[in-house]
DNA sequence: CGAGCGCGTGTGACCGGTCACGATAGCGTG
DNA sequence: CACGCTATCGTGACCGGTCACACGCGCTCG
């Protein structure tokens, strides 16, 4: 590592980066001092303040991160724990996690888990036991997510982004978007349309029963429409167009609600290629909102959710809990459906 | 903070985690050697490394990344500076930086650059000078990127991912992925299958001249095809829109380079609602390869780029500048053009 | 047979912050 | 005028690892 150069080259430029002891020493006052200014410590004189900052500015300290959180016990950091990083949903929730610890001053880690085994899931607990890791967001969007926040070690300040309320209860606190509405809305507007019933073609789910799929399933019931099996089709857009050319096939599908935008584009191929016309002969929609799906042919009709917000809420529930303040309010934008061209009555029989 | 409770409650769990010395005291041996046992020092007999191992194994320990940092000088661990978390190619990258760091151990940290200017240069340059950082990947694919690059502290090792080479020396290590050629390449599809010109509508680049779109200008003037005004279209979706509504009233244009497939995206919309078919009426060709443009309709010809393996150079890189090593050998895959559906050559004149 | 060397290990200081406590000064009060 | 209190500041120990160096031992060699 890098030592003190104590003689060293005449003009040599100054090595080590200035400490707390070295600005200290420059405003001429204590280390304590020093250390008392850079945390807004009341009890310092309003002149000695300013004769620190001018030397803290003057030198260009900057606090050391690892020294302060071995100092405190955890680091002012927030890290996020993510089965995926590229999917959109997780992406914007990273992203608003994100955007939320750099205004706070917080670093952000990030810690993806490989797969939702026993070795991958503890892996992933330990890592963010430690406490340079500081307060923990794990997204448990999925069993991979789950899994690790029910083996998180009790101390360790984390809160989870979940998909849906009313899910078993883990003594953690959790922080939802209220998918099941959101999907029992979209199908509504799908029976609202005219059609007898509405077919899903579904992501994986932490537990296959509160979030999208549940949504949709209670509209169906409501309205004392069928309700068609679900097809389940990972996250991968191959699968759901190979959901999708099964779904062609079928002369009584007109309606399909997608477990999120990629299976709907997948689905919505599937039924170009067997030449069904979308929205003409079967409505499709989406779930997300991703970008691109106001630009499709047709344009998506899709559920917009906020997961930036989602993101944000839960660095702010992450860094309370770090302090031990009580948890704020969340407030959140409410999922919201946008109809655009993917969806219309059926074709009336002929 | 957490303290050791001397007393405590008689049957009380054990507060702080177990530290180097605890190791220590339950093998039998002195802090040093456990020190030596983590870090695989060769200097330890055979079995005083077992009976260090067992008890760090049952102890439950786990070296604290904090002091470590501390004491190295620098942490075991990977920052990626970056303007960007959710545009595909700034994702991807991300994602191959993540999986070779996680394999190697090391922390993942983000930190993303909110804008060019000069103080948010100075603000995530100073965020990476911290020890606490480790390696330093900025990904210099824009503006903001390339001015953090400039910005950064001499000593801080990092290394940059930028879009092509030919760039002028920085004096830092870069890696690139060869764009230039694989636009020349896209570009000479398109005018091998009989387009008098290709347009260009082009994504921000980082000095307008090395990458994407200098390769698209280099096979027209080859290629002696004139050379139109490219078309600027950041990163927005919407504004590479209102670029294809132009683009598409002009009945000269049969063949349109988009800097990226959001790009074509736009470009592709405004085609189809001025009724311009793809590719029977111009031909629209992509950049990056995004997961959705092979089920696009028509399925997007583009150029895929292997942006998870640059992200993974770059880490194997950063991390061989952190320990002074010597700069590994990279081999990245080549970028190549995958041929979809909406290219096709000119219809022919009437 | 003693000096020199290499192996395996332990001791002390240090990284750069934080906490707990003590010291000093200035002030008001009985 | 002695006492106590508060505001301000400094000293020492500590967080949990790392480095530099010293030490004891057995071996080889001159």
């Amino acid at each position: 590592m890098i030592r003190k150069t104590a003689g060293g080259p005449p003009a040599a430029a100054r090595r080590t980066p200035p400490s707390i002891r070295d600005v200290a020493a420059a405003a001429g006052v204590s280390y304590q001092t020093v250390s008392r200014v850079l945390n807004g410590s009341p009890s310092v004189r309003a002149d000695t303040r300013t004769a620190v900052l001018a030397a803290i500015e003057e030198m260009g300290f900057r606090p050391n991160r690892s020294a302060r959180a071995l100092g405190l016990g955890r680091a002012r950091a927030v890290t996020v724990v993510t089965a995926d990083t590229m999917l959109y949903g997780y992406a914007s929730t990273l992203q608003g996690i994100e955007e939320a610890a750099r205004a706070a001053g917080f670093a952000v880690g990030v810690r993806v888990i490989e797969s939702d085994s026993a070795d991958d899931v503890r892996q992933a607990a330990d890592y963010v036991a430690d406490p340079s890791a500081g307060a923990v967001v794990v997204i448990a969007f999925d069993p991979a997510g789950a899994k690790v926040l029910a083996a998180l070690d009790d101390d360790v300040p984390a809160v989870a982004a979940i998909e849906a309320s009313g899910r078993r209860d883990t003594g953690r606190v959790v922080i939802c978007l209220d998918e099941r509405v959101a999907a029992a809305q979209a199908t509504e507007h799908l029976l609202a349309l005219g059609h007898r019933t509405v077919h899903h073609v579904a992501i994986p789910s932490e537990d296959g029963g509160s979030g999208r799929q549940a949504g949709w399933r209670d509209a169906l019931e409501r309205a004392g429409a069928p309700v068609p099996a679900v097809v389940p089709a990972g996250w991968d857009m191959a699968a759901a167009y190979a959901a999708g050319r099964r779904l062609a096939a079928d002369p009584l599908v007109t309606a399909v609600l997608c477990g999120n935008d990629d299976l709907a584009l997948g689905v919505r191929r599937a039924l170009y290629e067997q030449g069904r016309d979308v929205p003409g002969e079967v409505s499709v929609v989406g779930f997300d909102d991703i970008p691109g799906s106001a630009y499709w042919t047709p344009a998506l009709t899709t559920v917009r959710m906020d997961f930036a917000g989602l993101g944000r809420a839960c660095f702010e529930a992450a860094v309370a809990q770090l302090a031990g303040d009580a948890q704020p309010e969340v407030s959140l934008i409410a999922p919201c459906l946008v109809v655009r061209e993917s969806t219309a009555p059926p074709r009336t029989e002929p």
